[in-house]
RNA sequence: UGGGGGAUCGUCCAACGGUAGGACUCCAGACUCUGACUCUGGCUAUCUAGGUUCGAAUCCUAGUCCCCCAGCCA
């Protein structure tokens, strides 16, 4: 996946095209308008990335890949009141985990600030542009509504000297915060906003993650990037929806500066995702306001969180192509994530055994002090991943969920009086319940069948069910973490007040998990299967006496969701 | 009521004047030492109304609905 320089003479390797932006790419190509594909990954460092960002990333750096070409990771950091180093840091780790490589790449809008300062000179000695002293709320005033043009203003008509001057004492720190702008000279009238003398530099005392003190005066968005563009020779810009009324002005200042190349801007769909949000903002806020723990909480959307999550990035970049790219707003189905993730983890993840609720089992019939050790598969579908010895001995645990006293017609777990299989062991039959005060059951008596030893009947009876199960003495503890959306609804973007629709029950802390010994020794984001029940990982807080595993997510259920609906329809 | 976009199964994406197809979901079944995985079969869609055409999701006309824009944010 290294983004390398590729002679134009090379062979394009790209699949047929799957969505309208590489079906212009390769127009463009095979019309001979451009030799090679020059896209751009352009962050604000102002957040952490997160899935809505992976879709940019995989159509930015897929598109380079596939057409023989190259993607930038460009920093758009033109606004250093909002932007941190540590952004900067968490872009950087993230782009690469999700399995991508700018190689020597790596680029600011920052790097341009001198040039793109020339240019703003340009524009004035053009006279496209002027220096403007209004104050905010005079510029809002003027510029007009979404219905009328707007006013020009008073200090429209300086000369170039003036202009200049002015523009120079701007960057030479003389004037305040806010106390005036340099604004291109456009169209006030236009029924396009971002037309009506759109601000190119503003006053900013900050100092800035890259440049220091060294600029007192900082370009705005749309004098910015287009320009990286051009300097950087992109020559297929892909941005979201809401760009695409900056179009015109993009093209604007392209067509009005002397710049090296022309790029052309195209922009798609940003995705949604039922249950969460997608919005810089509202994460931020979700972070600050110790909703989560941090940008890297798993239960953010984030790519820092997905990954601690135990998501590989596999699984991300599936998704990705999966979804495909349009210009329809849409919002996907987390379902459709979730099929991504489960079937990356289904291939990779070795399976254990783990009970998460434990139910204590007496198998009375087995030896007193026996203990034995047994073969289990470390991966149905893996011969390689080999096998691995369980022990089993005359106190077992079991999950809580597959006993019930009262079982209906459907269950086929564990019940008085009936056989099941314990996976890789033995045929166990429930003899009796042990009760407490409470009428709650806290103990089975079982008996097993020596002759099923392995898990098959030599008589060859059947049984329904096989569960999952470890050896009380020879299990260990941990605290396991299950988590569930982070908002209650559906579409939570839609309400204003995001904190009404946050799920009180994101997290469900289970402490006296019992796990078989082996995952003592599993690796933090490394994916392991608890058989039955779903994936996990192991979290970065465990400590030396106590194990910390994260539920990535669970494995489909359909007799938990047979029972749910049962019971819906009363 | 300015400007810019968009409407196809429940969801996401195709079809580029010639049989509306795929994925997810859902439903039914098979298989199973994971009620997982896998496999088989199935349901469901062109925003509306006109028009052009042998033939329209696609072209034309008129509507309807949805999204974005009035930061010195990106």
């Amino acid at each position: 996946m290294a983004q390398d320089d590729k002679s134009s003479g090379e062979t394009i390797t790209a699949e047929a095209a799957r969505d309208f932006i590489r079906d212009i790419v390769k127009t463009d190509l095979d019309a001979g308008r451009i030799k090679q594909v020059v896209t751009r990954f352009p962050p604000e460092p102002n957040g952490y990335l997160h899935i809505g960002h992976a879709k940019a990333i995989c159509l930015n750096f897929g598109i380079a890949e596939e057409f023989g070409g190259r993607c930038h990771l460009r920093f758009d950091d033109t606004n250093p009141a909002k932007e941190e180093q540590e952004y900067i840091d968490a872009i950087e780790r993230d782009v690469r985990w999700l399995g991508f490589d700018w190689g020597k790449h790596l680029y600011h809008a920052s790097d341009y600030f001198e040039r793109l300062y020339g240019w703003a000179e340009d524009l004035i000695r053009a006279g496209k542009a002027y220096v403007d002293d209004q104050t905010q709320d005079e510029m809002r005033a003027s510029r007009g509504t979404l219905t009328e043009g707007g006013q020009n203003s008073p200090f429209r008509g300086r000369g170039v000297e003036e202009n200049l001057d002015l523009f120079r004492r701007m960057r030479a720190g003389e004037f305040p915060n806010g106390a005036r702008v340099l604004r291109a000279k456009v169209d006030m009238s236009s029924g396009n906003i971002n037309l009506r003398d759109p601000v190119l530099y503003r006053i900013l005392n900050a100092p800035h993650p890259r440049t220091g003190t060294q600029w007192k005066i900082y370009p705005s968005y749309d004098f910015a990037h287009g320009q990286s563009d051009a300097i950087e020779g992109i020559t297929h810009s892909v941005c979201t929806l809401e760009f695409e009324d900056h179009r015109p002005l993009y093209d604007w200042f392209i067509a009005n500066l002397d710049v090296p190349s022309k790029p052309h801007q195209y922009e798609f769909a940003r995705l949604n995702l039922t249950y969460t949000v997608l919005s810089k903002r509202v994460l931020t806020e979700l972070v600050r306001g110790g909703h989560v723990t941090g940008w890297d909480d798993p239960r953010m959307p984030t790519l820092a969180g997905l990954r601690r999550r135990g998501v590989p990035p596999e699984a991300i970049r599936d998704f990705i192509k999966r979804i495909g790219v349009a210009k329809a707003n849409s919002t996907v189905d987390a379902g459709q994530f979730e099929f991504s993730v489960r079937e990356a983890l289904n291939k990779t993840a070795l399976r254990r055994m783990a009970v998460l609720r434990p139910l204590k089992v007496v198998i009375e019939n087995y030896p007193e002090g026996q203990v034995e050790e047994l073969d289990a598969v470390n991966h149905p579908d893996d011969p390689a991943a080999g096998v691995r010895k369980i022990k089993f001995s005359r106190e077992l645990y079991i999950e809580q969920d597959d006993f019930m006293e009262n079982p209906p017609k459907k269950f086929f777990r564990l019940s008085p009086g009936t056989e099941v299989r314990l996976r890789y062991a033995y045929f166990i039959t429930c003899r009796e319940m042990v009760k407490n005060a409470k009428g709650e059951v806290t103990e089975l008596r079982c008996t097993y069948d020596p002759a099923t030893k392995g898990g098959n009947a030599l008589d060859g009876r059947k049984v329904k069910a096989t569960m999952h199960w470890v050896s009380a003495a020879h299990s260990i503890a941990a605290d396991v973490r299950l988590y569930n959306p982070l908002f209650n609804k559906p579409d939570p973007s839609g309400t204003e007040n995001f904190a009404a629709v946050l799920n009180t029950n994101s997290l469900e802390v289970l402490g006296g998990a019992r796990l078989e010994p082996v995952l003592s020794e599993a690796k933090v984001e490394q994916p392991v299967q608890f058989e039955r029940q779903g994936y996990f990982c192991r979290d970065r807080e465990s400590t030396s006496n106590r194990l910390v595993f994260i539920r990535t997510i669970g494995l489909r259920d359909t007799w938990a969701k047979d029972q749910a609906k049962e019971k819906a329809a009363g």
